[in-house]
DNA sequence: GTAACTGCAAAATATTTGCATCCTT
DNA sequence: AAGGATGCAAATATTTTGCAGTTAC
C-alpha cells in the first residue's frame, strides 16, 4: 500500500508533508521516534508539521504510538493482521512488528468495546542475543 | 504490597520522594501521566525528582509506560499476573488494568528473549458506553 | 473558491543537568 | 563515613500556537 493509497483510504488530503512522513514510516521496518522521523526527513517537512501530522495519523488510526522502556515514544504504521505483536529491544533500542504472532484469543468484559490494540513485548532481540 | 516492600524488593533506597510517588501509583486504579502524578503529589516532591524517579522505576521494571492515543504517556505499576491486559478509553481517557485477562499464549521467534510485556487495548470503556 | 495544510517564528511546556545539601544505609 | 537522592535554579529540548501564504479538491 502506497502513501497515496493510505491517505485516500482515510479521507485525508494528500499533501507533501503527509506523503513524506508516511513514506518514512512505510519504508522503515522499525518503529521511529519523532526525532528519528525528523532526521530522516531532513528539511522535507517543518517540525511543527511533523507534530501535527503524527497527531493526525494517530487520531485516524493510521499509526500507533509505542512507549518504550527508554522513555521514548515511537510510532509505527499499522500492519495487518490486527492484533499482532510488537517487540522492543532494550539493547539496540529497535522496535519491530512481529506480524506472524497474533493475539486474538481474548474477550473483553461486558461493556468494553475495542477499537484498536497494541501488544508490546520488551526484551532482547535475536541480533543482540548473539 | 506496600511502597516500602517494593523498594526493598528492587534494592532501591527508601527515600521520601520514591515512597510518595509509589503511593500515588499504588493507590490509583488508572494509569497516570507525569502531569497527573505531579498534581497528586502537590509539593511533596520536586518536579525533577519525579522525572528521575519515574525513569528509575521504569528501568527497574517497577512500572511501565503506556502510550495512549491522546499522545500522552501514562505510567502504571506492574501488577500480577504478568501479561495481563490494559485498556485505554478514548472517551474518558482512563487507562486501567484488566488483571483477569492474561495473554500468555504466544511463542517468540528463535533468539528473542522476553523480559517484560505491555498489552494495550484501545476503545471505549463500560462507563462511557452507557 | 474555500477549506485545509504548511512554514515560520514565537510562546509555552516539558525535561535534563549541575551542584550544594541532606538522607540512607 | 560514603554513596546516593533531593531541591533548586538554570539550561535545553520539546511541543503548541498564531498567522500569512499556499495547496488540494
Amino acid at each position: 500500500m502506497t502513501s497515496t493509497d493510505v491517505l485516500k483510504k482515510y479521507g485525508l488530503n494528500k499533501t507533501s508533508g503527509r506523503v513524506e512522513i508516511l513514506n518514512v514510516l512505510i519504508t522503515t521496518e522499525t518503529a521511529l521516534s519523532e526525532k528519528e522521523i525528523q532526521e530522516k526527513l531532513g528539511n522535507l517537512c517543518d517540525r511543527a508539521t511533523v507534530y501535527r501530522t503524527l497527531r493526525t495519523f494517530v487520531e485516524n488510526g493510521i499509526i500507533h504510538p509505542v512507549a518504550t522502556e527508554a522513555m521514548v515514544t515511537k510510532y509505527v504504521i499499522k500492519k495487518k493482521p490486527d492484533d499482532h505483536l510488537h517487540f522492543s529491544c532494550t539493547e539496540c533500542g529497535k522496535t519491530i512488528c512481529l506480524t506472524d504472532i497474533v493475539m486474538s484469543d481474548f474477550n473483553l468484559p461486558e461493556g468494553f468495546i475495542k477499537k484498536n490494540s497494541n501488544f508490546l513485548i520488551i526484551g532482547t532481540c535475536n541480533e543482540c542475543n548473539n
